[in-house]
DNA sequence: TCCGAATTATTATCTAGCTAACAATTCGGA
DNA sequence: TCCGAATTGTTAGCTAGATAATAATTCGGA
C-alpha cells in the first residue's frame, strides 16, 4: 500500500528532476497517482471483503475456483494468483474450516490437494459480486 | 496486493456483466488492470527498499521528513501519510534505532514528539533515490 | 531399477498492517 | 477553575504477507 495523502507538487517533483536526472517527471507523476489511486481501491476492497468474512486473497481463490469450474490443485490455484505456497496453505485452511471450499487428496498425485468451491462458497460469492462491481462503479466514476 | 496472474477473459466479464446488472464491464477491466500494474510496481518497490534497508513506509516517512525540512510531530506526519498510530510508533522507532531519524520530546506538547531527519537518514535517502526513478522510468515505459 | 533432483505442501518464524484499550496531557465550556 | 472530551502516543493482540527449512512424493536419466 502506498498512502501519501498529497502527492509530491509541480515544484517538488521539478527539484527532484533536477537533482536525479534520471528521472523523468511526467512518468513519475503518472505512476505516483496510479500507486495512490489502486491502494485506496485496494483498501476500499478489503473493507468490502472484510464486512463478507473474506480478504483480497480469498475473495480471489474463491473466483478462480468458479472461473475454472472444476477441482484445482494448489499449484494450479498457483499458477492463477501470485502468492506463496505457505499464504495458500493458510488461506485455504481458514476456507475449508468455514466451508466455502472442500479440500481432497488428489486421485494423481499423493503429494497435491484437489479444491473445490462447494456452494456455500458460491452463495458466499453471489453475496459480494454485486456490491464488490457496485463499488469499483462507483470508484471509477469519481 | 492484487495479484491476479491473467485477468478475467472478454467472455467471463460478460458472463459477469449479465449476471450482475450493476457491473461496468469497461470501468472494471479498467479497475482491474490498473490494481494489477500497481501491485507489481509496489512489489518491485518494496524489494527495492527492502535491499537498502527500508519499506515503502520507511521510505515515505524519511521523504516527508526530508520535504517539509525541519520537524514534524507524529501527528503531522500522519496527516500526511495515511498509516495507523501503532503504525507510526512502531515505524519510527526503528527509524530512530537505525540512526535514520532523531525523536525528541515536544517543546510545545508534553504529549508529542518531535521527528526529524538526520544526516544518515538524508544519506540513506539519497542513495536510495536514484534506484527508485529509474525504477519507476522503467516500470512505466513497458 | 533406482537414486538424485524436482515438485507439492506444511511448519516455523519474520515483517508489516490493523483495531481496541490504555496512559498522559491538553483543551474548552460550565 | 476544573472536569469531561479530545488528542498524542504506546501496548497488546489480531490478520496477512514473505522466506527458509522440512517431509513426502514423483520424475527421469544412468
Amino acid at each position: 500500500m502506498f498512502l501519501l495523502k498529497q502527492l509530491p507538487s509541480d515544484e517538488i517533483m521539478s527539484v527532484y528532476a533536477r537533482r536525479y536526472p534520471q528521472m523523468d517527471k511526467d512518468q513519475t507523476r503518472k505512476a505516483l497517482h496510479m500507486l495512490q489511486t489502486a491502494s485506496y481501491l485496494m483498501r476500499d476492497l478489503e473493507k468490502l471483503f472484510a464486512s463478507h468474512g473474506l480478504s483480497q486473497t480469498r475473495f480471489l481463490i474463491l473466483i478462480v475456483l468458479e472461473r475454472e469450474g472444476g477441482a484445482l490443485t494448489g499449484a494450479q490455484v498457483r499458477e492463477l494468483i501470485d502468492i506463496s505456497r505457505p499464504v495458500l496453505t493458510r488461506t485455504l485452511q481458514g476456507l475449508k474450516r468455514e466451508g466455502f471450499v472442500a479440500i481432497d487428496p488428489s486421485q494423481e498425485d499423493a503429494r497435491a490437494h484437489d479444491v473445490q468451491l462447494t456452494a456455500a462458497g458460491a452463495k458466499k460469492l453471489a453475496e459480494v459480486l454485486p456490491e464488490y462491481f457496485a463499488l469499483i462503479r462507483n470508484f471509477m466514476s469519481d
